[in-house]
DNA sequence: GATACGTGGGC
DNA sequence: TGCCCAAGTAT
């Protein structure tokens, strides 16, 4: 027969004491920074480790302690500063979301769930994230990591489907602390769970505060049976051709000849096609006389 | 809802 | 050695 689901209550008590003894002590957690600190680490957390996140969020917040601070700097340098963290239009986004707390908000980081989800690159999981961490919200925050450790202990399964269920969301839910301050640790606390012991390779069981009540290790552990997971092709992709076309571009001072560009990969059409959208969707800036660089950049 | 979107480290 | 994965968002 199938185990019991454990209360919520035994979840928070297992859990929240866990997380006391062997949380990280990450900058965007101490009690100095701020919620536009928050912010700026929740989108570069997106799908980015940690561990590669931290010298350039420091960077950031040195340059741009406030969202002001970016919003009065060009997109381009936030590109720069964005290093080869990925993703690189979650710098543009980032800026353009400092300039809309600028010019919207007074330049304070609203607190609001619902007000900071109208924020460029601010989905569902950020606001949410931003609310409950910078400001003590009773949010429901579901990441990657919260949805593992809740497909494990709650539902029995080694991992959760491809994309978000209503179902997880009103779980998360329902298993959220009534209290304000309560909850946003209860949040921070899954998520850390979830990074540190009840990872998606190999989780370390035998340090698991929920080891004795989880639905999954109580059912014996069994594999993942869904579809497997799709892994991202790379080699003669887009992603790689724009990649490499913006790294050039980050780590030269002055303008780009098109040429130079275009060098960077062999096949024309693909090329041009990358160049065309790079410029389209702001991350390229072509200037007269054939020559790119990084947005707003004065030369 | 499926797909595009970077990068590098761990097993 | 590759394959898998990392605090998602926008279209």
């Amino acid at each position: 027969m199938r185990p019991a689901r454990p209360a919520a209550g035994v979840l928070h008590d297992l859990v929240l004491p866990w997380y006391a003894a062997h949380q990280r002590d990450l900058p965007w957690r101490r009690p100095d920074r701020s919620p536009w600190g928050v912010l700026v680490s929740e989108v570069m957390l997106q799908q980015t480790p940690v561990s590669r996140v931290l010298p350039v969020w420091q960077r950031w917040m040195s340059l741009w302690p406030t969202p002001s601070a970016l919003a009065d700097a060009a997109a381009g340098e936030a590109v720069r500063e964005w290093g080869r963290l990925g993703y690189p239009r979650r710098a543009l986004r980032l800026h353009a979301a400092a300039v809309a707390v600028r010019d919207d908000h007074g330049g304070v980081v609203p607190a609001e769930e619902a007000v900071l989800r109208t924020l460029p690159g601010v989905g569902d999981y950020t606001a949410a994230a931003v609310a409950a961490f910078a400001f003590g919200r009773r949010a429901t925050v579901v990441d990657t990591n919260v949805r593992r450790v809740h497909a494990r202990a709650v539902t029995g399964t080694a991992l959760p489907a491809p994309s978000l269920s209503r179902a997880e969301v009103e779980l998360a839910t329902a298993l959220l602390p009534e209290d304000d301050a309560r909850a946003a640790v209860w949040n921070v606390a899954v998520m850390e769970l979830g990074a540190l012991v009840c990872t998606a390779r190999a989780p370390r069981c035998g340090d698991c505060p929920l080891a004795t009540v989880c639905a999954w290790r109580l059912a014996g552990s069994p594999a993942h049976d869904g579809p497997p997971r799709r892994g991202q092709a790379w080699q003669g992709t887009d992603r790689q051709c724009r990649g490499r076309m913006v790294q050039l571009l980050r780590d030269s001072t002055e303008p780009v000849p098109g040429d130079a560009l275009r060098a960077v990969w062999p096949e024309e059409a693909q090329r041009d096609r990358c160049l065309d959208a790079l410029v389209a969707e702001g991350l390229v800036e072509p200037l007269d006389g054939g020559l790119f660089r990084l947005p707003g950049l004065a030369s």
